[in-house]
DNA sequence: TTTTTTTGCAAGTAATCACTTGCATTTTAG
DNA sequence: CTAAAATGCAAGTGATTACTTGCAAAAAAA
């Protein structure tokens, strides 16, 4: 007898996550995600035990939504792929992105969240493998793949990084075409 | 009449820069930074206000020691400034890409530290005079220098940060010299 | 030595946080 | 309709936090 929900727990879901991109682990607290949520914070506790226990049930299903995301495939074209999975990174995974930042940089310190650590990553797996293919068609260096993944996203996490923090440096996004175009080529003249 | 202290200022920004980084700016009690200085808490707050204001002063503090490091300068070749570049980065200056993850993912969010998020960017604006210099010679394809910059450091500090978050996935340490060399003549073959 | 300043210690304050309890109300299931 | 489950609301608990106060000891300055 499995009984229906007035509340969604995907916007309880969204709403958490919201919070901990706002503001960080420690700072997003139950009183305020319920609040975006629309819900008592009591509920909060009463359907997901703890905070801790939300927060590792919303970033599971962060990655469920992630999954269903059209994947970056193999089509033969280094060019189009590598571009498509450094635009994936860039504008469909931002969210993702800065919640890598996020977990990196907070979550981990919290051991009952470790194993939701894995969440992000997926991606860059994926990427991995895609990589070591052209790498075995002889088209892209050899060298272990998630190195070469994290080249080629590495300039444009950063980006992303230091224009979200709002530096006093005036830095300009990055144009994906040409980061592809150096990443091939290179950055040398000749 | 300045009057000799018996508290040093270096150990306790020591301190409290190392509370930080193993446990964030929220993480980081006044409790916990006077027991690694060794001092008193109330000590903490009768010499600096508050905590913000400590962190502010460990953070600028630690601005300082970088500005007496070697400083990276131009040479004329290419390779090598680049790898020395990248060398202070990923080595002398692990720390302070460690406190940039940190001020951005955390810092950023607490106004009264705003003003202190420059203090890791020095390097980053430093290194883009340099390469500015050799795109002025022709020798490296032009480009708003900053974002050459991100590239060039954007791997070696995804790397790190993967490598520290201790994910399920094995990333091993970056190559410096074969980074350099992919930055200069590209990960495609032909 | 005498005075001033710095530090330590014990205790406490007010705020906040995650989390709980009891009870009334609404919603859903049978 | 009736019973059960889910939610809201008000109040509270205990722990922790940044920060304060008062006073004595120690160190430095004069």
């Amino acid at each position: 007898m499995t009984m229906a929900k007035q509340i969604d727990d995907a916007d309880v879901f969204l709403a958490t996550v919201d919070m901990l991109l706002a503001n960080g682990y420690a700072g997003a607290t139950t009183k305020m995600i319920a609040e975006a949520a629309g819900i008592n914070e009591v509920t909060l506790f009463r359907k997901y035990g703890s905070k801790a226990e939300l927060v590792a049930a919303a970033l599971l299903h962060e990655r469920a939504a992630l999954e269903k995301e059209q994947p970056v495939a193999y089509t033969g074209n280094v060019e189009a792929d590598l571009l498509a999975m450094v635009r994936i990174y860039a504008e469909a995974a931002h969210r993702q992105s800065a919640l890598m930042l996020l977990i990196i940089a907070e979550v981990a310190r919290y051991p009952e969240l470790r194993e939701t650590m894995q969440v992000p990553f997926m991606l860059i797996s994926r990427f991995g493998k895609i990589v070591a293919r052209y790498q075995e068609e002889g088209r892209l260096h050899s060298g272990e793949p998630l190195l070469v993944v994290g080249a080629l996203l590495g300039p444009v996490i950063v980006n992303t990084m230091l224009r979200s923090a709002e530096t006093s440096l005036p830095i300009p996004p990055i144009d994906l075409r040409i980061h592809i175009e150096r990443f091939l080529h290179g950055y040398a003249i000749r």
